[in-house]
DNA sequence: AACTTTTGCAACCGCGAAAAA
DNA sequence: GTTTTTCGCGGTTGCAAAAGT
């Protein structure tokens, strides 16, 4: 089945969006809110299509968003969280307040991408840089029983690597909220559920972490004792 | 000054997930 | 349980401004 498109084409705007448009998206949203991004420009009398609405809104005008260039440590942060998040740009963004995800993408693409082959000079040119660049993966690795006490697990970096970049020792480790400081030894708790359960209850530091932990090994349950994830 | 190329950013598109019917 | 609708994400594109020739 074919797919609807998000709108009706015809007749509506695209490209740059006006200050009058910005003028009414905001007022209206301000006014009324966003609860059905579909319907809202019929509602604001945008000739606009939702999603389009959604964008701007979400990534210029909403009012907490922080404008101007990155800071050192902004962008630090980034290629940090980009190490062990990959391309995740909406949940990298979550630990940015006032920077949306498209701008991270943006900056990303277009500054730190370059800054880090050039601050990694050892790092070997890939032969085919547009497939492999951003496709990392997760090594599963065994740990030697004197690693882990009888019956846990042991994590010893949730982020994937490429054999050109690894992660600084310990990275994660430093980062990780004070709910997982069981595990700040690199120790997983034997019930790795109990894991999903913190990161799961909404909480935007724990949806972060959940992203990392499905992102490095996609269910914790079923890791074996012993098993080291890098 | 005029033209071309590069850069940076805003916006679009298609897809998958989640929610609603 | 299935289908349809809506939302949100990430990849990509288009265009204006800046830099280079």
């Amino acid at each position: 089945m074919v797919r609807a498109p998000c709108c009706e084409k015809t007749g509506l705007n695209k490209g740059q969006w006006t200050p009058e448009e910005d003028q009414v998206l905001v007022e209206h949203i301000m006014r009324f809110g966003h609860g059905n991004w579909r319907a809202l420009p019929k509602q604001a009398g945008l000739l606009r299509c939702g999603k389009s609405c959604r964008l701007r809104w979400m990534n210029y005008l909403r009012p907490d968003i922080k404008r101007g260039s990155f800071s050192e440590e902004e962008e630090e942060t980034i290629v940090r969280l980009h190490r062990m998040l990959g391309n995740r740009w909406s949940a990298i963004a979550k630990k940015l307040p006032g920077r949306t995800d498209n701008e991270i993408k943006n900056v990303w693409h277009t500054h730190l991408k370059k800054k880090k082959l050039v601050t990694s000079p050892n790092t070997p040119v890939p032969e085919k840089p547009e497939e492999s660049e951003d496709k990392e993966r997760v090594v599963v690795d065994t740990v030697s029983p004197e690693q882990t006490s009888s019956n846990d697990y042991f994590v010893s970096s949730c982020a994937s690597v490429s054999e050109s970049d690894q992660m600084e020792e310990g990275l994660w480790l430093e980062a990780l909220p004070e709910e997982f400081s069981a595990i700040g030894s690199g120790i997983m708790p034997q019930d790795a559920s109990h894991l999903f359960n913190l990161c799961d209850n909404g909480d935007d530091d724990m949806e972060f972490w959940r992203a990392i932990f499905v992102r490095a090994q996609g269910d914790l349950t079923q890791l074996s004792k012993g098993q080291c994830i890098f």
